[in-house]
DNA sequence: CTAGGGTTAG
């Protein structure tokens, strides 16, 4: 129990060390390791995670259901395909929970393998295991990411049929698939629904609603949610600032859209590549690429750390505007900053140097 | 000790 409280505490050394002493112990090591793997997959260390397993393996402690559930939710997290382990946990005949099996769903839903999802439902089915909450809104979200809003608005009439009760995860989830298929209507009907059925929208829901208004083209619905957030007492982050500003962008109030980002720096809220890049986008595309490399250089001596596509914005925008000078420069910086892209700089010397 | 939801762009 406290190597779980010290590692969700991201005291990742003193769980270290308390599990060294524990090993010194004459107790039984299962709990500890299970911990300690779980552990290093809170720290995004699953080379770490994994050298534990060995260990336990070598010292002759079999592991559990537990600890191939944290094995396989671990490996979703940080990226890594559960196809094998999935199959070598089966062929080491350990009993699959339904927690299990909802843990599999998961990691296969985040990787994106919809017929993987649908098959692991299959086979929970035929070992007389009753999919549940977990199973049914894990479904919806594999769905929601495959963007087909149809399918997913199934499955939610199937659980309901089956007499489990949609919660805020599954009705978060139906929002955040229509807003993803473009959807609006469909979304908001959704929100609509979820307070007609006594289900409280907490700051999760909130955020994503600004989202969903602003991509509607509602703006004033937005900051009205945005308000609405504030007064039930939460606190609005980056991400949520980060729907209120694209909002504004995309309805053109450029203006607008710089206070609400003046007034989230003075609210002590720091700008990440996410905003970056939505910010910079707009003003490319708004015909303002000076502004946009002037946000990115402001940013960057803050601290956020511009990706590919951050610099690919610029580049194009210039390469767009036939200020090819300009787009040189920006390349430089680019593959200066470890990205390089040998089309986008073919592309551009095309441009210098025109054929006679 | 283990399972779910929110942001940009494309």
């Amino acid at each position: 129990m406290v190597l779980g409280i010290l590692s969700r505490a991201r005291l990742i050394e003193d769980a270290e060390e308390l599990f060294q002493w524990i090993k010194l112990q004459d107790w039984d090591k299962l709990r500890p390791y299970n911990a300690m793997i779980a552990a290093y997959y809170q720290a995004k260390r699953p080379k770490d995670a994994w050298d534990v397993y060995y260990q336990m393996l070598a010292e002759g402690i079999d592991p559990d259901d537990v600890t191939y559930d944290i094995l396989v939710s671990g490996s979703g997290k940080n990226g890594y395909p559960i196809d094998r382990l999935f199959l070598e946990i089966k062929s080491r005949g350990v009993a699959l929970t339904l927690r299990s099996y909802n843990v599999v769903i998961c990691a296969f839903t985040k990787e994106g393998s919809i017929d993987k999802v649908e098959e692991v439902i299959r086979e929970m089915i035929r070992q007389e295991l009753r999919p549940d909450l977990f199973s049914f809104n894990a479904l919806i979200a594999a769905y929601a990411m495959s963007r087909k809003p149809e399918r997913g608005l199934q499955v939610f009439s199937n659980m309901k049929a089956a007499g489990v009760l949609p919660d805020i995860v599954t009705y978060t989830t139906l929002i955040q698939m229509f807003s993803r298929s473009a959807m609006h209507k469909e979304a908001i009907e959704m929100f609509e629904e979820m307070v007609v059925n006594k289900c409280q929208p907490d700051f999760f829901v909130y955020s994503l609603l600004v989202s969903v208004y602003g991509k509607a083209g509602l703006v004033a619905d937005a900051l009205l949610i945005f308000h609405r957030l504030q007064l039930e007492g939460h606190r609005p982050n980056i991400v949520t600032y980060t729907s209120l500003i694209s909002a504004h962008l995309h309805k053109g109030l450029l203006e607008e859209s710089r206070k609400h980002f003046s007034q989230m720096e003075a609210y002590g809220c720091r700008a990440d590549v996410h905003l970056l890049n939505t910010m910079i986008d707009a003003y490319a595309k708004a015909g303002m690429v000076n502004d946009a490399a002037n946000l990115l250089h402001r940013l960057t001596a803050q601290g956020v750390c511009p990706n590919r596509a951050s610099y690919a914005i610029i580049v194009e925008g210039f390469l767009h505007a036939g200020h090819v000078d300009e787009a040189l420069a920006a390349y430089a910086s680019m593959s200066e900053a470890g990205f390089k892209d040998e089309k986008m700089s073919s592309r551009i010397s095309r441009r210098s140097s025109p054929r006679r």
